[in-house]
DNA sequence: ATTATTGTTGAAACTAAATTGCAATAGGAG
DNA sequence: CTCCTATTGCAATTTAGTTTCAACAATAAT
């Protein structure tokens, strides 16, 4: 899998825009690990590799990443906004613990049941589904047993 | 039910913090309507009644407030975050018109099956699950209908 | 190849949400 | 009532995200 560039770039060109190397090497640095990122991650992670992109170019070219269906946001924390890849990862939702962060991405069939329930019921057309079900992971709940905190 | 600023009160004494007016005016313009909000909004309709409660005041005991399980965040949009009631309330989830905004609450016994299930699956103690379904409502579906966007 | 058009860039200014420092005030325990 | 210290309003600050602007560069036209 590398051809998220290559979509990219045609995207861009459907659109009317312009291929550039900042885009390039944005668009790079995003599918270069397959895990959740944020903005200010994600400048850093270009700097330490000597790109000179600026913030406002990462902050303008998100929609346009997004708009191709490359990435999607996934939650809000810590007062900023974090994304992952959809391209290459198909639809899943995440387990995550409130103590240490750790995430787990499942799928559920039962879920595209609920939707399908829900969309005859309210008279909607779904367009998509996102889980968060969270709690404490087994390290967390054991070093929280230990400490005596809770049952 | 007007029993939140009773329960709000003891909370804050329990905790060995101070009941102020201020507090009481929050909690009860929060409860006097059963609709999501947002600081701003809170802030506002404060005012209008007459209340000299700073917006600080309001970003200081929203904490507080989610601390004694009276309310929630629910979503991050349009820059801030949106807040609801728990107290009085029931846990339900979100299907939301991404047209209009329209938010129509439900509850699905399936969810806490999906949730039992994960938590013996991932060996996870599981506090909650949030579940956003988007779409569009009818009544925007036929308006696009009508001008012939989508199918 | 040259030129014209217009989208893109980085830097800096700006906006808005949320937090914090501070001096004045006021709960509430004793 | 007195004292201790939490809470308040205000203003300053921080930070995410957006916008302005002049220099630049991708692409199409000539
Ligand atoms: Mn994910
Ligand atoms: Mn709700
Ligand atoms: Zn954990
Ligand atoms: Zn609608």
């Amino acid at each position: 899998m590398g051809n998220e560039i290559a979509l990219f770039r045609s995207f861009i060109s459907k659109k009317g825009l312009r291929n550039t190397p900042e885009r390039e090497e944005i668009i790079k640095e995003i599918f270069s690990s397959h895990d959740h990122f944020d903005v200010d991650e994600l400048y850093l992670r270009l700097r330490q590799k000597g790109s000179r992109v600026s913030k406002a170019s990462i902050y303008r070219n998100i929609p346009l990443i997004m708009e191709s269906c490359l990435i999607r946001e996934v939650w809000h924390e810590d007062g900023h906004m974090h994304y992952e890849h959809i391209y290459g990862h198909g639809h899943h939702c995440h387990l995550r613990c409130i103590q240490c962060g750790k995430v787990i991405e499942f799928v559920d069939q039962d879920l595209f049941e609920i939707e399908k329930r829900l969309g005859t019921k309210y008279d909607f057309e779904i367009l998509e589904h996102r889980l968060d079900v969270i709690g404490y992971c087994s390290e967390c709940r054991q070093h929280a047993a230990a400490a005596g905190d809770r049952s």
